[in-house]
DNA sequence: ATCTATTCCTGGCTGC
DNA sequence: TGCAGCCAGGAATAGA
């Protein structure tokens, strides 16, 4: 499941194909991934020239002359230039650079629709009024908003308005990293302990980005290529096997209507009394 | 207002 | 081998 660093790979491996590009004729079929929005998709984007590409969160935005074209990959969400790859298309876009004829497709394939594919007016990503990137808030920032969020800390996390690009894996991860219980009480959760939680945040956040991210399901970059943080992770996906610190099995519970995977013994539920 | 539960969607896996 | 039933979960939406 596409999460900020898998989103940073595609952006990244995007970029450097896509802009500069015109797009000459578009296919869609019907999906929900639309949101009624197909025809409008459709006779807005031939025409329009690829100023830039860039991630919001776990947006794609890609900038072209016109408007803007917001992708989300939701879970099973792919763009693709590749169309080999492409099991589920559900937009096709022709490219063609300055002078030549066309140079390819970008093709946008999601199996279960849980993704996006649609154009806002430029500068729409600020109506999408999401939080800050994990990555440039500061310690400060983030400690003080923490603090005065209610429910669980994971819940908190996973909320985009708080912050923008945590999912469910990097979620656990970083909550493991930092020793703190899912769901613990945000407001609870102490100044020392918050600050671990920044820094593991962003630790794991560049160190995923850094190794491609990570491929659980059917995550691929751009170009068809596979992450290989999924190999890292401490706690995600491994229910029943020994924690890497102390060797108590790894549990698993549903938070958020998430599973959520935790070490009962580095993660305890504390929540602590004023002392009178 | 703020927080929580429900809904969407399909491939892959499990068990009979 | 086939097939029913369950599971994965981001975020919009409805509900408390």
């Amino acid at each position: 499941m596409p999460e900020l660093p898998e989103v940073e790979n595609v952006v990244r491996t995007l970029a450097p194909r896509l802009c500069g590009c015109r797009i000459e004729r578009v296919r869609m079929s019907a999906s929900r991934v639309f949101r009624g929005r197909q025809g409008e998709i459709e006779a807005s984007l031939p025409g329009c020239r690829v100023l830039a590409v860039r991630r919001y969160g776990k947006n794609i935005l890609i900038e072209l002359d016109r408007c803007l074209l917001r992708v989300h990959l939701g879970m099973t969400g792919k763009l693709l230039f590749d169309a080999e790859q492409a099991t589920h298309p559900r937009a096709t876009l022709w490219l063609c650079r300055e002078a030549e004829a066309e140079t390819g497709v970008l093709i946008f394939d999601d199996i279960r629709q849980f993704g996006r594919f649609e154009t806002l007016p430029a500068e729409g990503e600020e109506a999408l009024a999401l939080g800050p990137e994990p990555l440039e808030l500061s310690l400060g920032a983030f400690c003080k908003a923490l603090g005065e969020r209610g429910g669980a800390v994971k819940n908190v996390l996973l909320d985009q308005h708080f912050l923008r690009g945590m999912g469910n894996i990097y979620t656990d991860e970083a909550l493991f990293l930092a020793g703190i219980h899912p769901l613990t009480p945000a407001s609870r959760v102490t100044r020392k302990k918050a600050a671990a939680l920044y820094e593991a945040m962003r630790l794991l956040l560049q160190e995923a980005i850094d190794a491609g991210g990570s491929s659980i399901s059917d995550y691929v970059d751009a170009e068809g290529r596979r992450g290989g943080f999924q190999d890292r992770h401490q706690v995600y996906g491994r229910a029943a096997q020994p924690c890497t610190r102390c060797g108590t099995l790894i549990r698993r519970m549903v938070v958020a209507q998430r599973g959520t995977h935790y070490c009962p013994r580095c993660q305890r539920l504390a929540i602590k009394r004023p002392t009178r």
